[in-house]
DNA sequence: GATGAATGAGGATTCATTCAT
DNA sequence: TATGAATGAATCCTCATTCAT
């Protein structure tokens, strides 16, 4: 992928390579934008150069085709959104109280979202097929994260339950950041609360539904 | 727009529009596939007029361009949608219990969203000024509707937290329905039913949760 | 030309005959306007129809093509034109002195283009070989009847220069022509009035030029 | 509408530029060939392109559509012709005895059209507003030219006369600019020479009709 | 490497013309 | 015969991509 010019020499174009390496962050800063406010399809590489502030020509030096600028873009966004992943998915965090657990777990992923306001936008509407596998993977690969959280919380769900609750809380998720992410400050503060509260309540184990139980204080807002 | 000779005698004029609309909802139907498959902006007007089985030179006899396909179409949903939502949003429905309450409202709306898998597909990505309106006004009148709801299971909750909770909610349905219309069968029906118990959990008073409630038998209902 | 069936049969059919005269007539008369406000090239048959009050395919009941109508109307005109130039034209008009001539000749010219707008329109701009090349006949034809005029007044003047004399006063009265149209009541004779000044003017024999006739020495170059 | 880069250093960029506006030299010419043949709206753009020698999407590199070639073409002979009216409407020539007036003026004007064929065919023809707008200023502003010279040689003519003269006369001038156009050589300069006479004959005060001249009572009716 | 120009296939739209009823 | 629908080639224009400098 990429440009192929991987394993070139190393000492000597290090300074040309410096200089690539920084035209390339621009072009995808530049295409980050663009595609995030117009989409993918719409989005023409002539806007994605000026965007960068670049003749059309250079953008091509870089990428072989507007696909692979999405596919670049998209690949270092899931790298980024894995390694966090990663951070975030731990068996310490994991062993936590449901509150503390979510609280971990989404923190961390709401903060990423935020600063990456591309990722999603990318990944759903760029229909192409390298992309959308790896979306496909990152998206599976969630999904049994959450399987695995809510197997302890559900030890009596089958196997097809468990992934279907976790689609749900992975939709309840993306749908809760589209309202994270169009405001700000402490709106934006009070929607992740309202997510949090959500997935808690769906999540935890069911009160036992004595029919009387005399009382319930669920503290309403995080 | 037609032919402005609606008022007319009934049986001479009637014959020949009748392939004419005809035409209009098969134009209408393979333009709400298309849009639904590649969304509005990717959509060719060419690709439509095939899926149709006409000519492009058919499409525009009976729409200017592909914006008022989207315009017609759209308005077509809206209108059902809303006469769907006066039919739904009743006092007798809103004063039943919760879980009636959610069944009443959600079935017809899953039902509509079901047999017009382009409804929200169009609405959202038109990026047309006339849709976008109409679209951001059944969107407010939803989230009044929701709010005047959950202002009897929220009595102390303040207006701002009103709407936010409205758009969480709308925003869970919108996602479920993708994870619906995604599905079939029992599959869709588990997919309603998880649904309706996250929004009954969100929604529902809050339980005094005694924190010592020690087991948690949750009927996992659907 | 026309229809192809000019020559079926008599008694029958020629109340069927009346009606469709009528239609051809009404759709001259509706391209005449068309033509004249768009010109031949931008107006289309579509549009004629709508004028006309019909469909298009009635249109082509009478006509093979768009082409069609114009000859056809550009013959109609043409015949008119010839007729009235056949009364115009006369030797008893011819050898009036000029003043009368002229009166004689233009009066009715002017008010047949008046009542004829589309005349010159179509004349010039269809593009059609069958028209431009009666319009050239017409225009030779009118060439040689002001030549013939002008070898009264200029009876040393060469072919070569009658010709050219006899194009400019053509040229001249189109000109005055548009001038003539574009107004109407009191204008429209006053510019009418200028024509034949002008004309007058041009034609009239040069006055004995008196080298020294205080003033005004015309020496009619070429 | 270039490349917003006007005021940058004068080497660097012209280099890149010169082919460009070379290209929309040719373009411009090639338009102007393509507009006088066949009329604005007669003209494809994929012609112009042809005639050019580019492809069409070259063209669209330096033009964003056909109305903006119309009216670069249009503003660029508007400003030449404009400067050449400054040139010949002058006051020393404007004082000069009619013939010699007639020459100054016409002289350059006529070559000016000569090289420049297709301002009229443009300003008539575009349908533009932009062009036809500066096409009436252009108009009105020679209307006034021509009134102002007149007023010299009809000192009693009040202005609706005096305009309707002008108009007359600029009428005279464009019919015969045609003949001019259409011809060659000595034959040109025979029509340039019957439009001057034309012109002073139209102009000149009306002869002192001495009586003598037995019979060119010139009436100069209105 | 960078630039701006060049290319041409593709998409929206129009319109002369034909066809079924 | 009249009608309105159907057709498809031709137009204008866009945009991903390539090329010369």
């Amino acid at each position: 992928m990429k440009t192929a010019k991987t394993a070139k020499t190393a000492a000597a174009p290090r300074r040309r390579q410096a200089r690539g390496e920084r035209r390339i962050e621009q072009l995808l800063s530049a295409a980050a934008g663009v595609f995030c406010r117009s989409g993918y399809a719409a989005s023409s590489t002539n806007a994605i150069a000026r965007e960068a502030g670049v003749s059309p020509g250079t953008l091509y030096q870089f990428f072989p085709n507007k696909e692979a600028i999405a596919i670049e873009l998209g690949g270092q966004l899931l790298r980024r959104a894995h390694e966090m992943h990663g951070q975030v998915f731990l068996p310490e965090n994991l062993d936590k109280p449901l509150p503390e657990l979510i609280d971990a777990v989404l923190d961390p992923v709401i903060a990423f979202n935020c600063e990456n306001p591309a990722f999603w936008a990318l990944m759903h509407g760029s229909g192409i097929p390298g992309i959308t596998q790896e979306h496909d993977e990152l998206h599976a690969g969630l999904v049994s994260r959450i399987e695995v959280i809510l197997r302890r919380f559900r030890p009596d769900a089958g196997p097809a339950e468990l992934t279907r609750v976790s689609l749900m809380i992975l939709g309840i998720f993306k749908s809760s950041l589209d309202l994270i992410l169009a405001s700000e400050g402490a709106e934006r503060d009070a929607y992740a609360a309202e997510l949090k509260t959500v997935l808690r309540l769906y999540m935890e184990p069911a009160p036992t539904t004595t029919p009387l139980a005399p009382g319930h204080a669920r503290i309403h807002t995080p």
